[in-house]
RNA sequence: GCCCAGGUGGCGGAACUGGUAGACGCGCUGGAUUCAAAAUCCAGUUCUUUCGGGAGUGCGGGUUCGAUUCCCGCCCUGGGUACCA
């Protein structure tokens, strides 16, 4: 009987549907499993071959973990507000949401045809009104806490109010943004307005003043990788940077629990490096410095080496820094204004990879130093960035890379504080960045090592009054507000501008209609377009969420997605905890994992969730290249040109579809029906045939690479597709795809079909298996579930391949094999082993099975095969009993004729047996 | 620049804690079956060779009886990024 696996798919996954075979319960005896994959956006190209490989690899893991006895929650659904059904809407005049629900539904057939054992009645879009009203409940929970450090966590603000009710302004300790103080008394005279000025700077979700990518022309904000050369990427404006107010997160208050947190999850640990280089936690101090000729101004800032501060020869100050102003001498003015102008407008990204374009301009200006009083230029330098640290450096060229060069560059001094051995070196080539020494040119720190002078400079800097310890982060808080339609609304009104909370009985606070969904005239967001967008005659805040927003949280709405009391109940939150394995792209490392952490923190300090961590595992997939194939068309004509022949003619490559190539032949009569232009097309062919080019690109619909899924499916079926993206290699590593290795997938669960088949009928034996065959199953046993375990899918299937090889060999067709091998492939093939199952007589499905047990008795050896090398290199094998002692192993190996052969009359110089593994002989 | 990952046949890749390099699959070559094809099965397939052997896991060193695996230096590819004081 044939493999018709279009009628078996089709079967099993109606079957699937119409039992609710994934629905899960929240409960029951069974221990539980969270398997979740990375929040899917629903994009208009659909899916290509690249975006199930997650999801086939957590399909896989969940499926085995509930043959093994798990109860396990698998989900999905989609991350549905952003930027391109905005960008379509806008177009279009077409609501978001249209766009949106044709997507989301093309998402959900295309992954229905693979298999995913998903549990649909939990699906949910960040879309939906049910879903964003608890979005918008956690973003006023953050907007009415503050972050207590004195108990290291968030708390409601009722409890900083009467702190400073009782005690003033010096009776909390909060992580936020208010400089100066009050009393009781002041506080409780203030008016309300003065009162909300105050706690605005302890918000978790506060206002802020920021700078973004403002271009005039679209009358928007513009995105990091919305902006190409300074140019906007949509018609090519001008952007320039602008400070503008919108909402903020403050996630540095949770910047060194964000970094503890690392140590507990199980991540790999290139991807727990990158968050720690995100949060970037550096120790040093901060240092006042005063401006000669300005009463009470003075620089404040940051370094790690205060130990070096006698070497300092000049500052560099940021050119956002608000100090110029005040402190440029009038004959330089003009030139910093025009350094300033341009090296403010350059991005982030510019400024830092040109490395060796060494600007900046003096300011005529000059600093006190704080202990040796010596006067100190100060520079403004665009190697200097305002959002980091206080925006200024005290620069030491002998002991930092970038002032050394700084210094270099505009011949600056430059001193030696820290010698190897006391001594100084007659000049310095490089900067001595190294964290070790002995100090010299520094005054009663001279003689001291690094560590100890870091310790008496800390304490001399606090005495005198001018500088102190800190600890300093990289992270920033984050921008929340976006200028776009197509995002959550931010439940806020303002009255007398101040910004209040929506009731949460109001919530969801759902998007308006508008006549558009671009900015106003004037430059304001969408939203700002409805005439209904006020409260009492108040207006609504008209920036809405950004895109991290809605996946922060929505590992937690799964467990209990239908709720409309709580985002999740106790109960549900309290039995599934958190995500035990999520696997995804490591593109989101320092967004999405950050957040979501955070919210996670957020929500467990104030007593809404039991975890304060989202996922416990994590696992990076690699990214599916495409393979792109090239036609070489002789310029200026319609004659393509053979690959091995191009070079004989004037041809430029062009890429042609990837759908229209087999096995790097073109199909030369649907290459001339793929184009009009393409029509008269004519070839010079070798051997008959027209060969392509191709290379390994990024899969994109301009590249013609791209591969979709369902038509895989049709030809091959959703088994081979699922064991062929596992067999393609290991899950983290990106590779190129290729259809022409599908065959071997396919062929595979051909032959495993045929196991159960003597021609065409369904022929099983219920006869006792022999010891080889069980030696076959358990040997596969074992390896499937290693590997499983280990994430290693493409040797998984490689592993089934030699079993059913080796049972093909065996001729095997006995239910007392086949039944325990049909469950173990099942999660790689889940339709053809439902199938098999059922023929075999059983009356449940594959699903409710039990992994078989491993039994090591089956595997035991009598004799193991030595190879024997001779100066290392392998000459023969010789197989010889298991309990051999070392002696008798080596008695056994000389007495072999081929030894002597090889020892060629001598004697070895020595002989090395390792017992179970190798013999080798020195000669 | 810095950080991370990787480099093995024509191709995707395998190799436990240092122990037979190239499992498994694609492709290719030959054969069986067939009127023929599809499908299937069998054999071979790292390179080189005077058929004894020799070389070989990006390159150059080192440790070891033995190195794809460990150490040092370098080159290349991919990803991330912050000139982070």
């Amino acid at each position: 009987m044939e493999y018709r696996y279009q009628d078996i798919e089709k079967k099993w996954q109606a079957f699937w549907k119409q039992n609710k075979s994934f629905a899960v319960q929240n409960g029951g005896d069974k221990p539980k499993f969270y398997v979740l994959d990375m929040f899917p956006y629903p994009s208009g190209a659909g899916l290509h071959v690249g975006h199930p490989l997650g999801y086939i690899a957590s399909d896989i893991y969940a499926r085995y973990k509930r043959l093994k006895g798990y109860n396990v929650l698998h989900p999905m659904g989609f991350d549905a507000f952003g930027l391109p059904a905005e960008q379509y809407a806008i177009q279009t005049g077409q609501h978001p949401s249209v766009s949106t629900n044709i997507n989301t539904d093309r998402y959900v057939s295309q992954l229905n045809k693979i298999g995913f054992s998903f549990d649909w009645d939990r699906t949910f879009k960040t879309t939906e009104p049910d879903y964003y009203k608890w979005t918008q409940w956690i973003f006023l929970e953050l907007f009415n806490s503050w972050y207590n450090k004195e108990t290291d966590k968030a708390e409601a603000l009722d409890t900083l109010i009467s702190k400073f009710e009782e005690g003033g302004s010096s009776a909390a300790e909060g992580d936020g943004s208010f400089e100066g103080s009050f009393n009781a008394n002041e506080w409780n005279g203030f008016s309300e307005v003065e009162k909300e000025e105050i706690i605005q700077n302890y918000r978790l979700a506060f206002r802020s003043l920021g700078t973004v990518n403002w271009c005039p022309e679209l009358g928007t904000v513009l995105a990091n990788d919305e902006i190409k050369e300074g140019l906007s990427e949509r018609g090519g404006f001008p952007v320039v940077k602008k400070k503008m107010w919108g909402w903020s997160m403050r996630v540095s208050a949770y910047a060194d629990r964000l970094l503890k947190g690392l140590e507990e999850l199980d991540w790999s640990p290139a991807l727990k490096e990158q968050q720690k280089n995100w949060i970037g936690k550096s120790r040093g101090a901060k240092v006042f410095f005063d401006i000669q000729d300005h009463e009470g101004v003075s620089i404040e800032v940051f370094t790690t080496r205060p130990d070096t501060i006698f070497g300092v020869t000049f500052m560099t100050l940021a050119p956002e820094s608000e100090l110029l102003d005040s402190i440029v001498a009038d004959e330089y003015k003009s030139k910093v204004q025009a350094y300033v102008e341009v090296a403010k407008n350059r991005s982030e990204r510019e400024r830092q990879t040109e490395v060796k374009n060494i600007s900046g301009v003096f300011t005529g200006a000059y600093a006190k130093h704080p202990l040796t009083g010596n006067p100190i230029p100060i520079w403004v330098g665009d190697y200097v960035l305002g959002s980091y640290g206080t925006g200024a450096v005290m620069a030491v060229p002998g002991h930092d890379g970038r002032d050394f060069a700084f210094a270099r560059h505009f011949r600056i001094p430059v001193v030696q504080v820290i010698s190897k051995d006391g001594s100084e070196e007659a000049v310095l080539e490089a900067a001595m960045e190294e964290k070790g020494g002995v100090l010299i040119n520094s005054d009663f720190l001279n003689g001291q090592k690094v560590k100890q002078a870091t310790k008496t400079i800390l304490s001399k800097l606090y005495d005198k009054g001018i500088g102190e310890a800190r600890t300093n982060f990289r992270l920033r808080d984050a921008a929340f507000s976006r200028q776009r339609y197509w995002g959550e609304p931010i439940p806020v009104y303002y009255e007398n501008g101040i910004a209040k909370a929506m009731d949460v009985s109001s919530l969801p606070l759902e998007l308006p209609a508008v006549d558009q969904y671009k900015p106003t005239e004037t430059g304001e967001p969408p939203l700002a377009r409805s005439k209904d967008w006020f409260v009492d005659g108040n207006p609504i805040e008209t920036s809405t969420m950004p895109g991290w927003a809605g996946s922060s949280w929505y590992l937690f709405r799964y467990m209990d997605a239908q709720n409309n009391e709580a985002f999740a109940s106790k109960e549900a939150l309290k039995y599934w905890q958190n995500v035990d394995l999520y696997i995804g792209g490591s593109e989101h490392a320092t967004g999405h994992l950050i957040y979501s952490r955070f919210w996670t923190k957020f929500l467990y300090d104030r007593g809404h969730l039991f975890v304060e961590e989202p996922f416990k595992k994590l696992v990076n997939q690699g990214m599916i290249l495409g393979r792109s194939n090239f036609v070489y068309r002789v310029k200026d004509s319609n004659t393509f040109v053979s690959f091995n022949l191009r070079d004989q003619y004037d041809t430029v490559p062009m890429h042609v579809d990837v759908n229209i190539v087999k096995d790097d032949v073109l199909d030369q009569a649907a290459f001339k029906a793929w184009r009009e232009d393409l029509s008269d097309a004519e070839f010079v062919l070798e051997d008959g045939a027209y060969h392509c080019g191709s290379e390994v690109e990024k899969m994109s619909k301009s590249k013609f690479n791209v591969v979709n899924p369902d038509v895989i499916v049709e030809e091959y079926g959703a088994d081979t597709l699922r064991m062929y993206e596992m067999f393609l290699g290991p899950i983290d590593q990106s590779k190129p795809w290729s259809t022409s290795g599908i065959s071997g997938v396919y062929n595979f669960l051909k032959k495993f079909w045929r196991l159960f088949h003597n021609d065409e009928i369904f022929s099983i034996s219920e006869e006792a298996p022999t010891a080889d065959e069980l030696k076959v199953l358990h040997k596969t046993i074992k390896k499937a579930e290693e590997d499983v375990e280990a994430f290693s899918f493409n040797t998984s299937v490689s592993n089934f391949m030699v079993c059913v090889n080796d049972l093909q060999k065996l001729k095997c067709n006995k239910r007392a094999i086949l039944e325990d091998l049909i469950v173990i492939i099942s999660p790689y093939a889940p339709h053809i082993c439902e199938e098999l199952w059922e023929k075999l007589g059983n009356e449940d499905g594959v699903l409710e099975a039990e992994y078989p047990k491993f039994n090591p008795a089956y595997l035991v050896e009598s004799l193991h095969k030595y190879p024997v090398s001779f100066n290392g290199k392998m000459r023969f094998t010789i197989e010889l009993p298991i309990d051999m002692s070392k002696d008798e192993i080596e008695a056994a190996v000389m007495e072999h004729e081929k030894t002597t052969q090889y020892l060629n009359g001598g004697s070895p110089k020595k002989v090395i047996v390792v017992p179970k593994r190798i013999v080798n002989f020195v000669i």
